[in-house]
DNA sequence: TATATTTTTGTATGCGCTTACATTTATTCA
DNA sequence: TGAATAAATGTAAGCGCATACAAAAATATA
């Protein structure tokens, strides 16, 4: 089979010689490469890797060679021999809600301007798939690891420091978080809804809370909406405080919950939008007025979030950055580079049409 | 280094010898195991890949060895020696609105369950990016390739071929694909909306489509939407088919552009929920009557539309059992199986609040 | 022009694993 | 019990590439 190669090239008929030859043999390699071009494997390699190294000449003529025999690297040989997969992973919660989307396009868009390649996998919010999750992308040779959230299995940290795979935290900050992280403060961030609720007037608040346990994310909002309205002075009643899973159907059945209660609120806190558009469906399916009735806040600013009527008065997280900023990390890492190692990010408060002064003020 | 290993090895304490050594050292390798536990590399190997052709008690020291030595096999090694790296490469258009969530989640726990790894790449419904997508999942060295649709650049086609590379397609069936599908036929599933809607006595539609060009999804079911009503005897309308992304906004402007009309419709078919719901909350927005004023469809039944207000009329698609299908053809595929290669699977259309029979019917 | 220096290229090893084949050990059967 | 057969294990050859080091070529220097 290669017979008929060799000779094609000798004809000076490259070209043909792949169409002919592609089909029945296997993929080039490099060193089908260097002898067609008339080197060593090592100018290929060098061509391939680091191009300046070689001369011009040279150098072309190999990229042609490269081109005609459509010659492409096995991914398997340059990991082994490199010791660098240029794969990063990344275990996300889930894929639902859109909810990791626009921070996880814009990761793969950063790590694929460096020639990386994302490995992403979910948890379904399980600590143990996690550690799983993360198991496997480590037995997958990964240079890299992403992962959403501050509290994570130790052994997920001993793993990734063992192996001395670098790794980032997103989705959350903390000014003495021992990892490297980018994101934002959730607890801070949260304490300033029930500052806007208090200001128009609100005492009365009911909480809708993704599920806290094993998930710092949901638990630091929860507290910061809690720390921030006992600071206001506000006690929340037995019973004004639900965690569920973050679907509409959980934000719904929570916010009916809420408002059956003896004496309703007149301000629901959600944790997240998803929660929150469950909770305004709710209303809406219900007739209970928003904001007339209840005011409805919710965290994310998702895509849907400002289209809802009323539209959802949330907290906007800058997703696209993050993911952009927690890849440049990485890759800065990979190259021996030592960027800044923890990333705040800014959050803005969207107020829009969901909040309003609660409608009868209590007459004292 | 490896003195202390040893030496410990001698010492009957190999637990604390993994301790002591391990976080200095490099990580073991299987001749590391096979000298620790007395047998071959091959042996290892075989514990590894194939637990049953070995005798019990040489299998069982062998794991144990392992264990103790944390062991773990490198991917890259793995995938140079036996050609297959099992890793499976997929494709969507977007992570945005979960349009996919359901039917990757599923494909990819399903891939789990064989050991083998998803890289989830996006194209942007933009089939040159979705070349480079492939192109890139290629040099990964991804063992098959899932793809969401029928129609793709036919550089597609011929690199899996040529590389025999295994794939499938997605989101899509047609009995005269050339290609592994597992899917539904977009085109007939939505000749059954309209159908609906003329039976409730609707003469007057408009149409908000996905972009048809280059996404075989959206134009099928446009087709089937236009063709079912033309069929029924009924004429679009100047203007009553709008094709523009699939954003909540999008839709919304779609809807109000059609609704602004000289002579509006009394339906609105809406190529999916992501669209419907934009048109219902644009209604809403407005304060429009669904489906007192006009009725609205979508297609997918994603998470929210049964809980806006009204619930959305709209195709079931199965894509769990989708995503699950797709992945075990590969699988199969990867393992010499022949499985059925056109898998179409039912869709169901689900009548809910958001249509109705048009309010006013015309006095003929 | 001859030598020293720098740049470019080649040689050859090994990354860690799988697997064909050879060898040894266990089992079966006459 | 011994030969024939089957099962288990070992030996050793790569897989395709990157790279340390050696060699050669180009360039600079005196």
């Amino acid at each position: 089979m290669r017979l008929h190669f060799y000779l094609c090239i000798i004809l000076h008929d490259v070209k043909t010689a792949a169409i002919i030859v592609n089909p029945p043999s296997k993929p080039a390699t490099q060193g089908d490469v260097a002898k067609a071009a008339g080197v060593s494997t090592a100018t290929v390699s060098r061509v391939i890797n680091q191009p300046e190294s070689v001369r011009i000449g040279v150098r072309q003529r190999v990229q042609e060679t490269i081109a005609e025999l459509q010659y492409v690297a096995d991914a398997a040989a340059r990991a082994l021999a490199s010791k660098r997969s240029r794969c990063i992973g990344a275990v996300i919660p889930t894929l639902a809600n859109a909810i990791f989307a626009d921070g996880i396009e814009a990761f793969e868009s950063q790590l694929n301007l460096s020639s990386l390649s994302l490995m992403l996998t979910t948890s379904g919010y399980d600590s143990q798939h996690e550690l799983t999750q993360v198991r496997t992308l480590i037995e997958r040779g990964v240079d890299a690891v992403m992962l959403v959230g501050l509290d994570h299995n130790p052994l997920i940290y001993s793993l990734l420091k063992q192996r001395k795979i670098p790794y980032v935290l997103t989705w959350a900050y903390s000014s003495n978080c021992p990892h490297p992280c980018v994101g934002f403060n959730n607890y801070e961030a949260a304490k300033l809804i029930p500052l806007h609720l208090t200001t128009l007037g609100h005492k009365k608040f009911g909480i809708i809370s993704g599920i806290s346990t094993g998930n710092d994310r949901a638990a630091d909002r929860l507290k910061g909406m809690e720390d921030a309205l006992t600071t206001q002075g506000i006690t929340l009643a037995q019973g004004s405080v639900i965690e569920c899973n973050y679907s509409i159907e959980a934000g719904r059945a929570a916010c009916r919950q809420l408002l059956t209660a003896n004496a309703p609120p007149t301000a629901i806190l959600c944790s997240n939008d998803v929660l929150a558009t469950g909770a305004l469906l709710e209303c809406q399916a219900s007739g209970i007025e928003v904001p007339g009735s209840v005011s409805i806040t919710g965290f994310d600013d998702l895509a849907i979030s400002a289209n809802l009527t009323p539209s959802l008065t949330t907290m906007h997280i800058p997703f696209k950055l993050m993911g952009q900023r927690a890849a440049q990390y990485l890759i800065d890492r990979l190259a021996g580079a030592t960027s800044q190692t923890q990333q705040q990010l800014e959050v803005e408060l969207r107020l829009r049409h969901s909040t309003a002064a609660p409608k009868l003020p209590l007459l004292v």
